[in-house]
DNA sequence: ACCGCTTACCCAATCGATTGGGTAAGCTGG
DNA sequence: CCAGCTTACCCAATCGATTGGGTAAGCGGT
C-alpha cells in the first residue's frame, strides 16, 4: 500500500528533490517517462537512485496538481439509467476494467433515464472536468448529444446507439433476427413482441429486428401484437395483460427485448393459468444471470455486456486519441431454454 | 448548461477579474463564501456584478485548482463487492444522492470480495486523494481496516460491519428475528438456514439473528442444518441441494440470508420436485424488486438498501468534521409472500 | 587550444484558486 | 485637524507537477 492517504503525510516531488540533492524537475522527468526522456535527463545512477527513493517512500504524484499542468484528469465519466439494472452494471464492470487498464478513473451517475437529470449529470461530470463521456443513456431523439458534439466534448455511447455518434452496443437488430428465426423454426406463426421504451435504439432495433425477419419469412404481425412498455418487470407485466386483452386469437409466443420485461410476463401468463414453454413460449434479451435460474428457465438472446462496456472505453481512448471511429456492434447469441425449447404443439396450433 | 467543458474554454477567475477590473482574490471571495466573507471583500453592487458575469460566462470554479490548494478533493470513494449485486447497486444510489447534497462525488469499484482486489482499489483511491472511503465490502477479519485507521484514512462501512468501526447497515440480528418469528408462528418446528459467506456480517448477524430467536422459543437446529454458502443464486442451489441429502426428516422451511440464494434455492426445491410455499416455506432477504415478481412470490425481510446508502455518506461527513460516531443499524421489515404465507400443513407435520 | 557535441542537470514560469496580510480612501468623533 | 476605524479592495505566496529553455562540465577531434 503506497503511503500516500487521506489523512497522513503526503510525499512530493520535492521531497524526493531535497532528499538527493537534485532538482525537482530532474526527478519528475525520471518518474515521468518511461526511459525516452529519462535518458538525456539523467544519469542511469540518478535515476535509479530517484526510483529507489521513490519507492522507499512511497511516492505517489498527486494527480490534481498533475491535472492542473496538463489539462488532463485521467476521469471519466459514465451515464448510465440506473446501475440497478443489472444490464448497465455489468456493462459498468467493462467499463471500470477497461480503464483501469488504460490509467483512467471513471464516475458513475445515475439518470433515470430522465432528459433533466441527464443534463444535470452531464453537467456535473463537465464541472468535474472529465476527460470524455460514456453515455449509457441516449435517447434517440436526445438534443443534448449534438450540443456536447458542437462543444467538443469527447463522448461516447454504450448500450444504446444514435446514429452518427461513436457508439458501442449489441447488434440489437441481429438480436431481434435471432429471436425470430428461432421462434419461426418452433412452428410459431403467431406472435407478439414487448418492445420497450421507443426512445431507446436497443428497444427499437430489437424489434425492428424481429418484425422484419419475421416478415421476410412471410409470417405477418398486427398493430396490437407489438407493444411498447418499460423495461422492468412491472412493465412487461402489464404489456402481457394487453396482449393476452387485445390479440385473438391468442399469440403462441412472446418475444420481450428485456430479461426484466420477460419475466414480468411470466407472471402475468402465469396469473392467466397458462404454463410458459408449453401454453406459450417466451423469449428475452440480454440473458442476465437470472435468466437461466429462473423456476422455468428463459431463452434469452445473450448480448456481449462486459465486453460492451470494455469496448466502450477503447473507442472513447481513440477518440481522446483523435482518432476517427466507427460505431461498433457486438454480435449477440441465442440461449435456447426451457421458456420456448419445445416445437408448437397440435392443441395450440388448432386453436 | 454550464460552458466549461472537456472540450472548450473554460472561464477562470482572472477572466472575470480581468473583465470587471479587479482582482482575481477579490472575485474568488465573492464567490466562494456566502456573504460572511463577501460582506468585508467587496461592495454590495461588486458582488453583484462579479455573480452576474459569472453566471452569464457560465464560470465553474476548477476542481483540481482548488483541491490543490485546499487539500481537499470532494471525492468520495467508495468499495463493493459488485455492482452488479442489485443490493450494493442500490445502496450505491442512496450513496450518489447523498454525497450529490453535500457537494461530494463518488468513485465505485467492484472488488470481487477479493482481498488483493480490496488492497488495490483502496490504493487507487487514495492515489486519487478522495476525501474518504465508504467501504461496501468489509470482512470480519480484516487487517486492511486497521490500517486504514492507523494511517487516519477517514472511512466508514456500509452494509457490513465490523465492530469497533462506523458503520451503516441493516439490523441484521433482528431481520433474523423476524424470519425466526415468522416461520415459528406458521408452525414450523425443522428448519434450516442458507447463511452465507462467514466473512461477512450480514450472513453471520441474520443466521444469528434466527438462530438464537429460534432457541428462545424452544426450537432446535441442528449443525447440519446451517449451511453457509456463496450469495449467489448458484450457492443457494447448492446449499439446498446439501440440506435436502443431510436433513432427515426434511425441513419444512428455509431461511436465505440474501434473495439471490432464496431464488437459487427454490430452484432447487423444484427439482426436486417440491413446490415451494406447499411443500417447503422459503424466506429471503433485502426484498429486492425481483421477489414480489418472482412466479411463486418471495417472502422476504426487506432491508432499506437507499437509507443505508443515504446514511452512510451522512456518517463520513461528520467522520470528516472530526465528529465521533456510532454505528447506526437500520430497521428490517418482513413481508409474507406466498412462498412462506400459509401455515404449515398436516401433511408436512405428519411427516 | 578551440569548436562542437553530448551528458546531466538546473531555472523559472505555469496551471487556477485560495488566503493571510496589507493599504488607500473616506468617515467619525473629540 | 487628526487618531482611529471601516470599507473595499489589492498583493503575493502557495498547493504539486510539468516543461521549454538554459548551462556548465567534459570529451573528442583537429
Amino acid at each position: 500500500m503506497n503511503d500516500s492517504t487521506a489523512g497522513g503525510r503526503t510525499v512530493t516531488l520535492k521531497d524526493l528533490a531535497n532528499e538527493l540533492g537534485i532538482h525537482p524537475s530532474t526527478v519528475s522527468r525520471i518518474l515521468h517517462s518511461g526511459t525516452e526522456v529519462a535518458r538525456g535527463a539523467a544519469s542511469v545512477a540518478t535515476a535509479k537512485r530517484v526510483r529507489d527513493l521513490a519507492h522507499k517512500l512511497g511516492y505517489s504524484p498527486d494527480p490534481q496538481a498533475t491535472s492542473l499542468r496538463t489539462r488532463r484528469t485521467h476521469l471519466l465519466g459514465v451515464i448510465v439509467p440506473r446501475l440497478s439494472d443489472l444490464v448497465l452494471a455489468i456493462m459498468y464492470e467493462g467499463i471500470e476494467e477497461g480503464a483501469a487498464g488504460l490509467g483512467y478513473s471513471t464516475f458513475v451517475m445515475n439518470s433515470r433515464d430522465n432528459p433533466v437529470e441527464q443534463r444535470r449529470k452531464t453537467d456535473t461530470m463537465l464541472a468535474r472536468r472529465v476527460d470524455g463521456l460514456i453515455i449509457g443513456d441516449a435517447h434517440l431523439d436526445n438534443v443534448l448529444l449534438q450540443e456536447l458534439r458542437t462543444r467538443k466534448v469527447p463522448f461516447v455511447l454504450m448500450n444504446r446507439r444514435v446514429p452518427g455518434h461513436p457508439s458501442a452496443t449489441c447488434d440489437d437488430v441481429l438480436g431481434g433476427q435471432l429471436a425470430a428465426d428461432h421462434l419461426w423454426s418452433r412452428g410459431h406463426r403467431n406472435v407478439a413482441v414487448i418492445a420497450g421504451e421507443p426512445y431507446a435504439s436497443t428497444a427499437v432495433d430489437r424489434t425492428a429486428g424481429f418484425v422484419d425477419q419475421w416478415k421476410s419469412f412471410g409470417g405477418a404481425i398486427s398493430q396490437q401484437a407489438v407493444v411498447w412498455s418499460r423495461f422492468d418487470t412491472a412493465g412487461g407485466r402489464e404489456a402481457a395483460e394487453n396482449i393476452l386483452n387485445a390479440c385473438n386469437p391468442r399469440p403462441t409466443a412472446l418475444f420481450a427485448v428485456n430479461d426484466f420485461a420477460a419475466i414480468g410476463a411470466m407472471g402475468a401468463l402465469r396469473s392467466h393459468g397458462l404454463t410458459v414453454g408449453r401454453d406459450m413460449a417466451v423469449v428475452g434479451f440480454n440473458d442476465t444471470s437470472l435468466a437461466a435460474e429462473l423456476p422455468i428457465p428463459l431463452s434469452s438472446v445473450r448480448s456481449p455486456m462486459l465486453d460492451i462496456g470494455r469496448t466502450a472505453v477503447q473507442l472513447l481512448k481513440q477518440v481522446l486519441d483523435g482518432e476517427r471511429v466507427e460505431p461498433i456492434r457486438l454480435k449477440p447469441t441465442l440461449c435456447v431454454r426451457e421458456s420456448s425449447a419445445r416445437a408448437i404443439s397440435a392443441t395450440l396450433l388448432r386453436q
